[in-house]
DNA sequence: GTCTATAGCGGGATAGAC
DNA sequence: GTCTATCCCGCTATAGAC
């Protein structure tokens, strides 16, 4: 809808990609337009056909660059040398970070789920592959035998922790029209949310 | 797809709207087709704009319909009579069984969102004037002082509760890909995680 | 109420000049 | 590499017979 790039320094392949990746977050696969994506570049839809074959082309190197972005923030912390009960503050402190910065992720990821699984899931492989996962599972095993904290399934507090820093970003707009908040209430329950969230956690596993 | 209402009892506008339920659903007002809507209701196009003018009308019934049947199921243990710390398993339990039974609500109502956020905020004022948050913040308040659980802002009690049981179902796909489970031992998992859950969040409040 | 047939257009994709 | 012009299919929506 509104020109951004006209005159930047950027190269055209850049300036599509940044331009895709706004409409497509936005509105999703299904609901953007090539043209929208043209306009917002600067650009002409043949170009954008001329640097991407076409839609689908577009939606994954945007998909792809998005859940790459997103894997090392969910990744840093839980594979730090810590112990347990500070990763999790630091855990809250990074990963909220991550989404307020960029907050449009959860929920694209989460639409296009539905819409493409195999996609989603190929891309958090690479998590995996990272052995993230496993060190963390260490982690918290240790720390239950040295009685630091009650015995838990490391799976099931990754979900914990993953679900109490996505959700409230995810249903935000939900969340302002029932409490009725502005834009300035809402961010201020997320900070709040970062310190208030951790002593939870820690409350439960203590 | 697959015509599935042949000769049932069932009114041609009940048909319409089971249908297009299961469409919208699975693919979202923009990805829903018409046409799959009339095939699986075992009708023609034309009789589905006999009964609902447009996509959007016919979109706004399925959408409405949805929210009211989540809206209960969201309400019935908050304001139930009981101890604060016995109403945390009651949730989990109701809550995530209603999910369970509806899987694709969440998803749907969260891509939905951004699409049309006032849609999504207009269905759940409907909770308000319930005053079932109310009620809730009241029980929270009186537990608090008979010392029965820790200082705890209620509306973080609520995000807590609802984002640890709606997380783990929307992101489904992702969980079953990473962690490398079929559909039975994911459904297994979301039985345990009821109970897990349940007493996570009670040691959290002790 | 239910159907067949078709209008009408939005939007992805391509041809071809520069 | 970038543009203008256009094709053409898919899909919503409507006309009109029964």
């Amino acid at each position: 809808m509104v020109k951004k790039d006209e005159g930047s320094s950027e190269s055209t392949q850049e300036k599509i990609l940044n331009s895709a990746r706004v409409v497509f977050m936005a509105k999703g696969m299904d609901g953007a337009r090539m043209q929208e994506i043209a306009d917002h570049a600067g650009i002409n839809k043949a170009l954008l056909h001329y640097y991407f074959r076409d839609k689908e082309t577009l939606f994954k190197a945007v998909f792809s660059q998005t859940i790459l972005k997103l894997i090392p923030a969910l990744s840093e912390v839980l594979s730090s040398d810590k112990p347990l009960l500070e990763k999790i503050p630091d855990f809250f402190s990074v990963h909220m970070k991550f989404i307020q910065e960029n907050p449009m992720v959860p929920q694209f990821v989460i639409s296009e789920m539905s819409r493409n699984p195999g996609l989603v899931i190929t891309g958090f492989m690479a998590i995996k592959h990272g052995g993230v996962f496993e060190k963390f599972n260490k982690a918290v095993q240790e720390s239950v035998e040295r009685g630091e904290i009650k015995p838990v399934d490391p799976t099931q507090l990754i979900l914990n922790l993953v679900s109490l820093s996505i959700f409230p970003f995810v249903a935000k707009p939900i969340l302002k029209g029932f409490f009725n908040m502005d834009e300035s209430q809402y961010g201020q329950m997320m900070e709040e949310r970062k310190k208030v969230v951790s002593q939870f956690v820690i409350n439960a596993l203590k």
